[in-house]
DNA sequence: TAGATTGTTAATCGATTAACAATC
DNA sequence: TAGATTGTTAATCGATTAACAATC
């Protein structure tokens, strides 16, 4: 019954699959191959038929990979078949912009709430959003049955911040304060700090290269 | 004479070992330990070690790490003990939370220009930066010997943004577009795209979570 | 000295790649 | 049929972990 759990490393790559998928299609493609989409991500074809092997096959010995059949079935393996509501945390011009990101709804996410601890924002308005207290993030997150939250608090803050979210029902977490969190079991956190990337680049500059 | 290179997977975990360490500075800390690095970050004690000892030798049996040496260390293996000076192409929302990502400026990464090609945009104030026509980029990427660029432009627009940063010295991309960048041997691109980092937590979640 | 923790080795574990039979 | 490409197996490669001698 238990059948073995696809590497996690397998399943963040999906996305990016699903991704130059949506684009093949906008280029009206409707069939393309292992090869192609690798050589259109920078990595073997073989990884590629190898990840999608775990979970069923999608294509045609020969022809490849129809792209909308392929596409909605990674849609649907991902469960972004659907809409997700997500709430936001932190109302700083990070919390702006991802207010405003467009992909965020085009791949079907839904900011539900704005919400900051600042007095000095609370209900202000944020574009179409009005910034609510945290306090109030419980309200929203039941009418919403939210289960996916995002942080872009100070780093001070984001530990609280996501105990509280966590407590709320909230299980996937994609954090933006440089701190690692601590979550207990069943609970994912996904962590972008875009200072790690520019240093861990940084490294393959060489002395010489100022 | 060509010692093994470090594995670029252990170098990429060296900014968060960095993190870590700044915040135990902040707290007053002048000693730590593997174990405590490990647990701060939710990895073993071993893997620290094993990735430090790439580098040296940083510590003293029973007692640990010296928590500032090690900082400094680890900023110089990173090539973090100096200023990086960083083009940001780019002028929208996104573009705007980077240039006044305070982050940067702490972590030693200065901004010295913002560009778009779009005439509406080029000219105007934003904050303390006024957006450039991104055609003129090479005098600034030559005055400032920039090596680093960041890509906020929406995904039709990346590759060529990328191309142009590379032929003008470039060797650093930190590319927050929606598409994979093809690059010569030498230059580095990171990505950040917060939506597949949403749509991998949701694969976790069950059907019935809805 | 006794206790603690490093740096390193060897063992384990897991991921990627190469190759090819199956088959469209 | 001939050519192409999948899905899968086995081999290779690489990363993590466990364990411990060295030593502060």
């Amino acid at each position: 019954m238990t059948e073995k759990a696809v590497p996690d490393i397998v399943v963040g790559r999906l996305p990016v699959y699903l991704r130059i998928l949506n684009y093949l299609i906008d280029e009206g493609r409707y069939i393309t191959s292992s090869q192609e989409l690798g050589d259109r991500l920078g990595i073997s074809s073989a990884q590629i038929r190898k990840d999608l092997s775990h979970f069923g096959e999608f294509g045609k010995q020969g022809t490849g990979y129809d792209v909308m059949f392929l596409r909605d079935q990674l849609q649907k393996i991902l469960h972004v078949d659907r809409r997700w509501s997500v709430v936001l945390v932190g109302a700083g011009d990070l919390g702006h912009a991802l207010a405003h990101y467009r992909r965020f709804n085009d791949a079907g996410f839904d900011v539900v709430g704005v919400f900051d601890s600042d007095p000095q924002k609370i209900g202000q308005q944020f574009g179409k959003y009005m910034i609510q207290d945290v306090s109030t993030m419980g309200e929203v997150i039941q009418e919403h049955k939210v289960k996916m939250g995002i942080i872009a608090v100070p780093p001070a803050a984001a530990t609280e911040v996501a105990k509280e979210m966590i407590k709320l029902g909230v299980v996937s977490i994609l954090n933006y304060a440089p701190v690692t969190i601590m979550v207990p079991l069943g609970v994912r956190v996904q962590y972008i700090d875009p200072v790690v990337h520019l240093q861990h680049m940084a490294y393959y500059h060489n002395e010489e290269a100022l």
